[in-house]
DNA sequence: GTTTATGCAAATTCTTTGCAATACT
DNA sequence: AGTATTGCAAAGAATTTGCATAAAC
């Protein structure tokens, strides 16, 4: 399994460049979910706004990323769990999410597996997506 | 239970307006969750585009409608189920909704009951969110 | 009559697009 | 060398703020 931002991104295709690279280390980091906003806080000194923009729409198209649910209005990203191994399903994204209101920060609890949903007579299920909003074992 | 836009903006203690009556009319006869571009494709020939953002905001604050998780990046509102009986608990938000990719509505699947999630230690849960991606009965 | 909400203009913030210069393979 | 990525400028959305007018209580 890839480790380091440079293998990830040759097992995804893409080119190896330096803001690819910092902003995966950061991700890989800060072991929560971003918004362009958080990363551009850290990387705005390097790189462009509009760079960071473009970088986090290519690795959604890669499934190198995906979106986390949020009620903060911000659209945040986090790692694929997986995805570095080479594993393209979609349900590397069902997963639940924890976001702290004391720090804010969105996190995924790996430990927690999704409950199986039945949905109504002609529902087709896809996706799920469960976000736990409280307090964080660091902030209670 | 109050039923209509007037009695609920008394129950809420807000003052009754044209806007905020036609906003709540709006997502009763819409039963769907719906962004401020919903609200103001509807309303725009009579309300300010702002005022539906300070309606919004409003009907947030009194508990009246509550954020709906959605990927699409647009934040969506819905009725809070339970709000009009003055039971102004957290646990009214919690339900799961439904997004169809094809018509790109989401709604409320009250037959679905939450299941409970069991956090790691540490962790104090105060809301739960599931969102559901698929096709809908209409649209499978 | 006093308080609160609205409409309009304008300021901010967020995100996307075009294009020449640069970096990657 | 050839193709994809970057940075900058600028356009386009989305959201917020200030203030005078109008509506609600």
């Amino acid at each position: 399994m890839a480790q380091n931002p440079v293998k990830i991104l040759q097992n995804h295709q893409l080119r190896i460049t330096n803001c690819r690279k910092e902003v995966l280390r950061t991700f890989m980091e800060k072991k929560s979910a971003l918004s362009h906003a958080d990363l551009e806080e850290d990387l705005k000194e390097v790189f462009d706004r509009v760079t960071i923009y473009r970088t986090l729409k290519t690795f959604l198209e890669t499934d190198l990323i995906h979106k986390v649910l949020d009620d903060s209005g911000a659209t945040k990203y986090a790692l694929c769990a997986h995805g570095h191994e080479g594993s393209h399903n979609r349900h590397d994204h069902e997963h639940v999410h924890f976001k702290c209101e004391a720090c804010g920060r969105t996190i995924c609890i790996d430990e927690v597996s999704l409950p199986k949903i039945k949905l109504p007579e002609g529902y087709v299920n896809k996706e799920v997506n469960l976000l736990v909003t409280g307090v964080c074992n660091k902030c209670s």
